[in-house]
DNA sequence: ACCTGAACACCGTTCAAGT
DNA sequence: ACCTGAACACCGTTCAAGT
């Protein structure tokens, strides 16, 4: 918009997308505090208040580093080829989930902030015109969409604190693994939760994930009709 | 357990209770960020590493925050006169979401640890109670509640980060017309999301959260029987 | 066993100064 | 307009020393 009119002074020495590439590498490195102001500027070999001339604060960083990601998804997911209003929900639950999970420190930014922004916007419009394509009226589609939202990001985030917090998500198969030590810890106290140990291996990934959202989806617009 | 031996040296100054205390205190008052080690010696009136002779680090003082919390739940939760199963699990969730609700500055530590504790344990053990009793098989029963607590922690989450991050969250008015306000501005590029600006009264607070929960729990059960 | 002062390596942010 | 050095007020944690 305004990047038209800088005149004096030197050329920027580099770009806001540099500076998130490096933010994000960090997050994936060192988990979900380690895209600070100071290392964000060490790695793009500037003072550490050179960040201000691109960002007003951190929560500006986190909050781009959001709807760049929320951007991600949009574009991916309206490439899918999925048919019929259900599938195209989940496609873009999925999508999102996936992205997230390729950088789980970024999932804490999500509930930092307001997301607010045009790619926000761009999915929570999108969701509601795959629920009103569903038959449902705008209220319904208003409220399903919310809680389709508050069980998507719920779930994405309850993955990424399960997670070591560096590094990417380590493969299911060693979180399986993790989760089923902790519950049979769960021991005598909690037989149920002891005995839901064998059903642990499905509750992580993808699986559980679409599990539950079809169930909700279910829930909002009645089971599907095969 | 270990709790009778403890033989040379002064009496505890304080307890780990008043430890966290003050911590929900700072949280209370301060927000998200406002529990600091160094706040919370200060407001017990020692120096910052005396802290660590009641917990080993700041992530210990968060599981025990988190935990403490839940155990609250568990037992107002217990004292619920509500009848059939599906009022029980609503009632449950509405008593975690109203302690968190009371003291928003906690939420983001239920993100950062593993939820582990023994009451932790107890409220999914009862979850699971609650489901069989709905006549969910095993598998069902265990895919489902995880599928709440998702539901549940993201609901509590996205609440909270509505809320501006100090204090306790403000009235649901003031709330509901923020949110008409950011909609409102969403205008014509998000048509649908602006149209659903009137619903968005209905979206905060306990209605809300009820009814995504009840839709839940019908994809999950079928529909309730008249 | 509990508590302490002092230090280490961080952190976000601001300010006045340079070009 | 952009960049810089220096500083301010923090932070979690560790260490050696006291009782």
């Amino acid at each position: 918009l305004t990047e038209a009119r800088r005149r004096p002074g030197p050329r920027r020495a580099v770009t806001e997308s540099d500076m998130l590439d490096a933010a994000r590498a960090l997050l994936d490195a060192g988990g979900p505090d380690a895209a600070s102001i100071r290392r964000i500027a060490a790695a793009m070999s500037v003072p550490p208040n050179a960040v201000y001339t691109y960002f007003p604060d951190q929560a500006a960083v986190a909050h781009a580093l959001v709807e760049r990601l929320l951007g991600q998804v949009d574009r991916a997911a309206a490439r899918s080829g999925a048919t019929g209003w259900r599938r195209r929900i989940e496609a873009l639950a999925v999508q999102l989930r996936s992205r997230l999970a390729a950088h789980p420190g970024l999932v804490p930014l999500l509930f930092g902030g307001r997301m607010d922004g045009p790619h926000a916007g761009a999915l929570r419009e999108k969701l509601l015109a795959l629920l009103a394509e569903g038959g449902l009226a705008d209220c319904e589609a208003a409220r399903g969409a919310h809680a389709i939202v508050v069980y998507v990001l719920g779930a994405v985030a309850m993955e990424a604190s399960d997670a070591p917090h560096v590094g990417a998500l380590p493969p299911e198969l060693e979180r399986i693994a993790a989760r089923r030590v902790a519950y049979a810890a769960a021991g005598d106290a909690f037989p149920r939760t002891a005995a839901a140990a064998d059903v642990i291996a499905a509750w992580i990934g993808t699986d559980q994930f679409v599990w539950g959202l079809r169930r909700l989806i279910d829930g909002l617009a009645g089971p599907e009709l095969p």
